[in-house]
DNA sequence: ATGAAAGCGCTAACAT
DNA sequence: ATGTTAGCGCTTTCAT
């Protein structure tokens, strides 16, 4: 445990009690009052608010939740660099959350810091939240391991993972085969896929399957030089862009996130390279940022928001099953925009 | 208070009772020896820590809060929209905090959602919160007077407001003023202000004011026409493109944040105006939205990350005192890219 | 160096 | 409809 040395003081003063007391009932009446549970009447409700308010009342969670041995929080757990898609995700959870009654408390990591992020994992194992979602990241077994073991449900969203938890996502294979296919059918011949990598990252190796399989099937071949590997940034694309221009020749891209695939088309435009003229681009994510870009990007879309939506109901649908929760697939679709053929 | 319907059963079982009653000590102890406080041997603190860690103990944070009267944990309240600088700010707290061995729980509101923001003021009060920071958030007057009422140090940061909070941000008259003196200097005549509302928003109108100060001390007259309202958003700047472009000539703008300046380039861009041929444009925030522009954004850079940081060290600062937080300036710089005249 | 005991503010049976 | 009582799991004097 950590060796705190208490920095905030309580100042809070009003206590159940105090209401209690000028009210001249018992705290237990207060209680199930100001909690609207058990019997009581409408009348002296009606006081114990009007104190409580006067007196500047909250209630001390700490106490409650312990008191009650439960509470309704469940923690957001993501880093907010690189990619951009947490914002939908966020929403839909926010949504949802506000429907459900629920109080949702995030925190924020760095990405890559496994220590940080078992520290904020131990933080939310020791406030006891019932659940916790992660976003747009892949905790390590090691994580999920701790989870389980304090018997904390856990949930990623936004993308699949290889561990042993459950997670709502899009298709990885269909998007790589789809975004595969749209180029195909757009007359493309060498295809591009850059931004993320194709071996060691489970989402990466998915999506690389799918535009395999594509290309298979249109009796194209895969030439290994296709791929460009990074890590879904802009800077990734600025790089790969530099890569398909300099050392092997594309006619199209496939940008593994809108951050990658806004890198290529600003390192193409930087080189003297058209899109979609010399070469067409397909985004994976479809943010705003597809929008934003000139030319805008044509994109697989991902329904973020819907992922967000579903994730907390997933929570609440299991409320006091401790079953596995099952792996949600979320559909998307592919948006013409500007940065592909016209036909 | 709310009506909960409880959902989380809470199923970490292990407590100190069951570390005490294995290693054959007392529950006192045993809290010593974890907490570091107080005496104890070395020799049994690390057969408590082992046993801790075999049956998978984890504080539990409501009791240990309760029994403390107090806690270490700020909170963070944002609106997630819009704008595009919460990340290096989050990045300054979260970094600083950490250093400081502080929690912090965040969470996130929608924009202008005033019913909404003060559930989530509520709900940190509920957790005892020593101190709660808005990031580019203007809490109205009431949510102050109840967070004052309630003892908990508030801080809005990124963001000057008029409100009787304090505040650490730029100073935004001098962002104003430089902008305005920058285009001077490099030559421009009509110089235009777009994105923000420049009357009922107090970020705008200290900008405004600084903006006049430098036409006018220049003798070039400030043409109401010349500022065009919005409310810091992409599509702001887009319509300010646009109005520039048929209905008040211009020769360089002004935009109010980088999501603006975007809007004006891909405005202009979509509407057949050069940029910087045409008119220049200076945006104002120099978040990264700036270098992934093409062309490049030049822009008044402000420093999110060290207002981070600075808005955590301002609590510690003020660790038990209960004075007033000073308002804190934190220097900007104007970096000069590609959107206009180079000399 | 360790233990006993009180209490933090609240909730939940179980009375009445 | 309201009150009594016994905790929830932890921390903290105060003893020993």
């Amino acid at each position: 445990m950590d060796q705190n040395n208490y920095i905030g003081a309580m100042t809070l003063k009003a206590k159940i009690a105090d209401i209690a007391k000028i009210a001249g009932l018992s705290v237990a009446s207060v209680s199930r009052i100001l909690n609207g549970r058990g019997r009581y009447s409408e009348e002296t409700a009606k006081r114990v608010r009007q104190i409580a308010d006067d007196i500047g009342y909250y209630k001390n969670r700490s106490a409650s939740d312990l008191a009650r041995q439960s509470n309704n929080t469940f923690g957001v757990v993501y880093t907010n660099s690189e990619t951009h898609f947490s914002e939908p995700l966020i929403k839909g959870i926010m949504g949802q959350a506000a429907t459900d009654k629920l109080d949702v408390i995030i925190m924020i990591g760095k990405r890559d810091d496994e220590q940080g992020l078992t520290k904020i994992v131990q933080d939310m194992i020791e406030r006891r939240v019932f659940g916790l979602l992660f976003l747009s990241i892949q905790p390590s077994q090691s994580i999920i391991d701790i989870l389980n073991h304090a018997n904390i449900r856990a949930l990623v969203v936004g993308s699949a993972t290889e561990h042993d938890v459950s997670y709502i996502s899009s298709d990885d294979f269909q998007i790589g085969y789809q975004a595969t296919q749209f180029l195909i059918d757009k007359g493309y011949q060498r295809i591009g896929l850059a931004g993320m990598d194709v071996q060691r990252d489970y989402v990466g190796l998915q999506r690389y399957q799918g535009y395999r399989q594509a290309l298979k099937e249109a009796n194209m071949k895969a030439a290994e030089g296709l791929v460009h590997s990074g890590n879904f940034s802009y800077h990734s694309g600025i790089t790969a862009a530099t890569y398909y221009t300099n050392e092997q020749s594309v006619d199209a891209v496939i940008g593994a996130s809108d951050e990658v695939s806004l890198g290529l088309l600003n390192g193409f435009h930087d080189l003297g390279v058209q899109v979609p003229k010399q070469v067409g681009l397909i985004s994976i994510d479809g943010t705003e940022l597809c929008e934003q870009s000139r030319p805008k990007m044509t994109s697989v879309t991902q329904n973020f928001q819907l992922m967000g939506t579903r994730a907390v109901r997933e929570f609440m649908a299991l409320e006091d099953s401790h079953n596995k929760i099952e792996t949600v697939t979320i559909p998307f679709e592919i948006e013409t925009r500007n940065t592909t053929k016209q036909d």
